[in-house]
DNA sequence: GATTAATACTTTAACGTTAAACAGTTTAAC
DNA sequence: GTTAAACTGTTTAACGTTAAAGTATTAATC
């Protein structure tokens, strides 16, 4: 086999597999979203999530780090779950420019919720993939997350 | 360990693993995108690439179910390639409900410029990553997809 | 101490996406 | 043949996202 071939074939390969990925993404996304209870969003789920699993508070550009979306973004999250009273955003004290955000007794409620409607959709999942295979899954994509990560500061 | 214990770990394993594969469809997506052409999106490139890799023809319905989204968004990807000059978009003799969907001659132009920006950033990760070890997670995402499908019909 | 640069967050416009309501076409049932 | 159901594609509103421009605060430099 030619170079160009092996080449082409390689990109096709890399091609399908973040096709793959894309398309896992949005369909688990949404299905995970139909369960979540009173219009919670994924987005607003894995911000409660952080807190009950992470720690108990955060400035919004910590958390943007975390779920590596941009500033913007987290701030629409974070006005939408400050809205429905499940986190609360202050000034913090030791900066002017940073704010303090902290989940309420409320959040906990729904993420106490949101849990308990999902717990099916994981059990069946669970049922059918090993923890060992998912659990190697997801170590590979560590891997992959981090380098695309580098990338892209690398590429400014 | 109590059994109770352990679906909370599995439930957290789950979610960090569906977590990883978003973050990683997002920075992918946002990568290549970037590379590609003249405000050329992921979307459209994809049912560009469709065209040169499977078939040379389509309906709108086909094109949707390939990538798994609504038809109301494989509406909104091929009136923006038409609108481009890239695909077109004609009445199916053999059916008025059907339309019939193909790539043009700029479609093509198109396709190879688009391969020839993104080459270098495929070419970067596949020096990186093994061919064999992204073969064998394509081959996972293919159960985990197929599941996935099948879970959101049984639903409803 | 004043100016410049960096940091933290917000706002806006545009994108692709979903869900739901819609219109037109074809098939099936009676 | 009529009517009802299923199918195919479009439109609209709402969502989360990005990029880019903007505001305010803090740090660094001179």
């Amino acid at each position: 086999m030619t170079q160009s071939k092996k080449t082409a074939d390689a990109n096709t390969a890399l091609f399908d597999y973040f096709n793959e990925i894309g398309i896992i993404s949005q369909l688990a996304g949404n299905l995970f979203e139909r369960k979540l209870p009173e219009g919670l969003t994924s987005s607003q789920f894995s911000v409660l999530n952080w807190f009950m699993r992470v720690d108990d508070e955060a400035s919004p550009g910590r958390l943007a780090t975390a779920f590596q979306v941009t500033a913007g973004a987290m701030t629409n999250t974070l006005k939408k779950l400050e809205s429905k009273g499940l986190i609360k955003v202050e000034p913090d004290g030791s900066s002017g420019r940073q704010k303090r955000v902290t989940i309420t007794a409320q959040g906990r409620r729904m993420w106490d919720k949101a849990i308990a409607s999902a717990a099916p959709l994981f059990a069946e999942f669970a049922a059918r993939f090993p923890a060992a295979s998912i659990a190697r899954q997801t170590q590979d994509f560590q891997k992959v997350r981090q380098y695309l990560d580098e990338y892209r500061y690398r590429q400014g």
